[in-house]
DNA sequence: TCATAATGGATAGTTTAGGTATCTATAGTG
DNA sequence: CACTATAGATACCTAAACTATCCATTATGA
């Protein structure tokens, strides 16, 4: 398969094609002469999952590189997930927190065992820009969010467990990751127009600009 | 309060305070002389809602102002809830989904009623991209996606239904989209650490590159 | 076979977004 | 009255993600 087949076949330009070899995201492919080379539909399905980190997951290319890095290598498992978990976190150092800030994550995370990392640092950086902002979220609420967080934790850990062997787990972690965070917020939008509707029937039909 | 002392206050650089007033997501100080206004507290505040929405809500300084406009005005408070989600979702449009990529987000919806939005359309492209990287969720794992968001869209009805006053309402409604995604995102990260170091101990204390 | 088109690889250009720097006439301040 | 600050306009800068143009070489088809 050469260059232009394999852009018709998935969809991207040629031009982003050399970019993504360029970048080393996309493997070369099998040299045939000193300017021809041969691809393969691993390379489609490739540029397919390229596509779905940057495009549905918004990753920098940068940060597809490194996930798509992890995938590859022999890495343990663990180390495969922060570092999606990192690529998938806008931005995860905890320099600017303060210890109220960590006391207030903490204090949320109660039941979850936690660890420096993009899931304490995040959830600390959310709850200080809401306290900034003048949203303060009471009980209930966050009982709720820490116990959805609960069910799906376990359940993106379960469906890892289910997988065989080490690249179809770490292919899941990723994708799982990147993809979960965009399916996540979009199943949110869809519950709270479900209730939002159902509560105030009479708006329940008009529709936003 | 001088532009100089504006900026001291809110962190944010005389230059990028003027950018946030010629793109109108501040509103302008109230004038002195032809040169010279001054700046009131609420320019402080709305100055840090700015930054939440752009820096930790990951907004567009466009779609920003959108959903300020939209707190401002007087619009009913589900459409308020439309724009926020709009402005908060990457691309909202269904043109690209199929009749099965939708009909497969109406099955993982079941019990949810759906309108076309950015939750329904959202849904549809995240399991499209799912199945198109080969990750084929079961139905355990579906399943509990679908509950956590019926907890967490419930809740955040409710949260807006115990505030008094539409500007109220409309700014959790606002805050509330846009911070709840970063927050539940870093909640599930958070969950997944738990469960995973839970599960597999010797890991535990492994850290990521 | 031989003109024509395609290829890999390098290099340069484009666009957009978010922010920064400079400039000017005017106003406040010690 | 010297000097700094201000509002507003304009120009500039940087990074990211593409896109376009070259070029020598290779494939292809009438």
């Amino acid at each position: 398969m050469k260059i232009s087949q394999l852009s018709a076949a998935s969809g991207v330009s040629q031009p982003t094609i050399k970019l993504y070899l360029r970048e080393g995201l996309l493997p070369p492919g099998a040299k045939t002469h000193a300017n021809q080379a041969a691809y393969s539909e691993a390379h489609v399905r490739r540029l397919g999952i390229i596509r779905t980190l940057t495009q549905v997951g918004g990753l920098s290319v940068a940060s597809a590189k490194t996930v798509l890095d992890a995938i590859d290598s022999d890495l343990p498992l663990n180390w495969t997930f922060g570092l999606a978990q990192r690529a998938a976190s806008p931005d995860v150092d905890g320099t600017d927190l303060s210890d109220a800030d960590l006391a207030r994550a903490d204090d949320f995370l109660a039941g979850l065992t936690y660890h420096d990392g993009p899931g304490r640092f995040g959830v600390a950086k959310a709850l200080r820009a809401m306290a900034d902002a003048g949203l303060e979220a009471d009980g209930a609420w966050r009982e709720s969010y820490r116990k959805a967080a609960e069910i799906i934790g376990e359940a993106d850990i379960d469906l890892i467990d289910r997988r065989e062997g080490r690249l179809a787990k770490a292919e899941t972690v990723v994708i799982g990751t990147v993809l979960g965070d965009a399916l996540l917020a979009a199943l949110r939008r869809a519950a709270q127009e479900h209730f939002s509707s159902q509560r105030y029937p009479s708006r329940s039909t008009e529709t936003a600009p």
